[in-house]
DNA sequence: ATGAAAGCGCTAACAG
DNA sequence: CTGTTAGCGCTTTCAT
């Protein structure tokens, strides 16, 4: 059985309340440097360690956050992986720990909101969609929450951490326009433009397509030549392929993804389908989700930082926690990362 | 504030011990059904949500359980990432939560000791070395324990679960025997065989060398062509490639390498000394961590089946927390998958 | 400078 | 069938 301050403070003959009082270092009252050695000294020796169960029961605050996503946690998942990673660095650093409530999908949300709320946590980091109904039932509770990547549009109090999509996205597609593969460069027309996004529709996904699509008007670019592709997934696999081929049969084009997931996807069928990547088109991802084993290509992307982003992300739950007002919106650059396929 | 048990029991004119009572489910005793229902209905109204603080600190259970490991967590991380989603899956079926003690690199044992004693989990799931001084504080401590991947040979008491290492690597070098590229048919002689490992010791490390000489002493193989090969990490940069050199380029061999991280490494070294890998070698790995974006090759490997050791780990984690005496070593089978790179 | 006491919210033994 | 009581181990007034 663990050893417990009220162990020690018998075993010294004092109350316990002093001896927690010694333990947790508190300065505003005065101990005699003779008990303070007396209770450290014991301590140490029985190699007590303070319950924080008892500790957080008391004072309402256990110093664990968790993570919440409505996505099955999975090895071949980066994007998870790189935040976590992040996230991880960003509890050492505020000292907290990370609590991964599982099960979250494949749960209804009442059950997983009581797994949030159950006192364990002092705050939430949130990575879902807009429409789940977590994300309300949270914030309504009064639980200090940041979200992830994505803004929710329903909820426009919610604070949230994102990646700059636009400016990325802007330097990504002048890149293109000024520096890709020359077919492409702002004087050639009859270059193709084509946009590939998943049909749900994120925040993330909207900013990118838009800053995509302006950056090319300012650009001048024939309009006509300009074009938003919807697959139903991230998988180019259930692309309008019969679409897809006439642009790339047709000419010098820029596929640009939504994100690198699909655009890795893209890359696939287009070796499956052509033996290799077409040398006129340019192919594009955004995410920064690099290859780290044998990389075929080296995908031309944006680095988002995501483990920027879940570090600093604990640093503004820690901030909300303590009470302080965070702002809605906290935007990290994004740098291009100049590869082979563009 | 949240709603605790006492208010839905003042609410109701009732005793908090009834209320606690019916919202447990408890079957000892026989509860009107008209109470049951007043409280559930209340219960229900006010979102009531037990305090897990609490009841843990009561019950003495907490049902989260802790993973300790010694590596820093990294995306880059194949193995952690792996075992990390099989631990998920895990717990969900426990009906477990996971802590996870941040910054446990880079403290001092003892106070990571602490922390993992601090009465918040039941049970920790171990990937550190034998030598970790956490290790045996944790035992003798008496909380209840499993070693992921490696049996610590210095605490032979420390139940454990690894993949079938011995049985992997005899699979493999059998395969490289028999099947493998036609210069290397047990019928070839002249053939070099090089087994490359890290220069620090795991019991992993020795089981897979000692299954790879034994398969290739069985088939007579000439032991003058069999050679360990040690680099300090796990990176083959670091290789002596004088030595490397003059065996890769005497002839036909097999470079068996004791990971996948290794033998990603080697593929590429080869790559960039040779312009791409000589056909006369054929390169394995082991792990199973294939490329899911854009394999330049497929590494020919030993499925480990990481997720499925975490997912298991946590079961006998359970196991062992609620009392039950667990085998020492529970070894799960590992599979070929045979790439293209031998 | 230290002790006594209340209580965080819950469970579980014991009464009745 | 339900209420009373006694903690789990700690923090935090309020006394002394």
């Amino acid at each position: 059985m663990a050893v417990t301050a009220k162990d020690i403070a018998s075993e010294l003959g004092l109350s316990q309340s002093t001896v927690s009082r010694i333990l947790n270092g508190d300065t505003r009252q005065r101990i005699s440097a003779e008990t303070r050695r007396r209770v450290l000294d014991a301590a140490e020796k029985h190699q007590y360690r303070p319950n924080a169960l008892a500790s957080a029961l008391r004072k309402g605050r256990t110093n664990v956050i968790g993570l919440y996503t409505n996505q099955a946690y999975d090895a071949r998942n980066d994007f998870l992986s790189n935040v976590l990673a992040g996230i991880q660095h960003g509890c050492r650093a505020e000292a907290l720990d990370l609590l991964l409530p599982v099960g979250t999908h494949s749960r209804t949300p009442d059950e997983i909101f009581r797994t949030l709320m159950d006192g364990r946590i002092d705050g939430v980091l949130l990575h879902t969609s807009a429409e789940d109904p977590v994300v309300s039932m949270l914030t309504q509770a009064g639980m200090p929450v940041i979200a992830l990547a994505d803004p929710a549009p329903m909820a426009p109090a919610l604070p949230c951490i994102t990646a700059d999509d636009a400016g990325g996205m802007r330097a990504l597609t002048e890149f293109l326009l000024s520096n890709g593969r020359h077919m492409l460069c702002a004087g050639v027309s009859g270059a193709s433009w084509v946009f590939i996004e998943p049909a749900f529709q994120l925040t993330s996904v909207q900013r990118r397509r838009d800053a995509w699509c302006d950056t090319l008007r300012n650009a001048d670019v024939d309009s006509g030549m300009i074009r938003v592709m919807t697959i139903p997934d991230e998988d180019c696999e259930q692309a309008d392929w019969n679409a897809l081929q006439a642009l790339i049969e047709n000419g010098p084009g820029a596929l640009c993804c939504w994100n690198d997931r699909t655009a890795y996807s893209l890359l696939r069928q287009l070796t499956l389908r052509y033996g290799s990547i077409p040398a006129h088109l340019a192919i594009t991802g955004f995410d920064g989700f690099l290859d780290n084993k044998l990389p075929a290509h080296r995908l031309t992307t944006v680095d988002c930082g995501w483990a920027d982003i879940g570090c600093r992300a604990v640093s503004l739950l820690a901030s909300s926690i303590s009470g302080e007002v965070i702002p809605a919106e906290t935007c990290l650059p994004a740098s291009l990362i100049l590869g082979t396929t563009a």
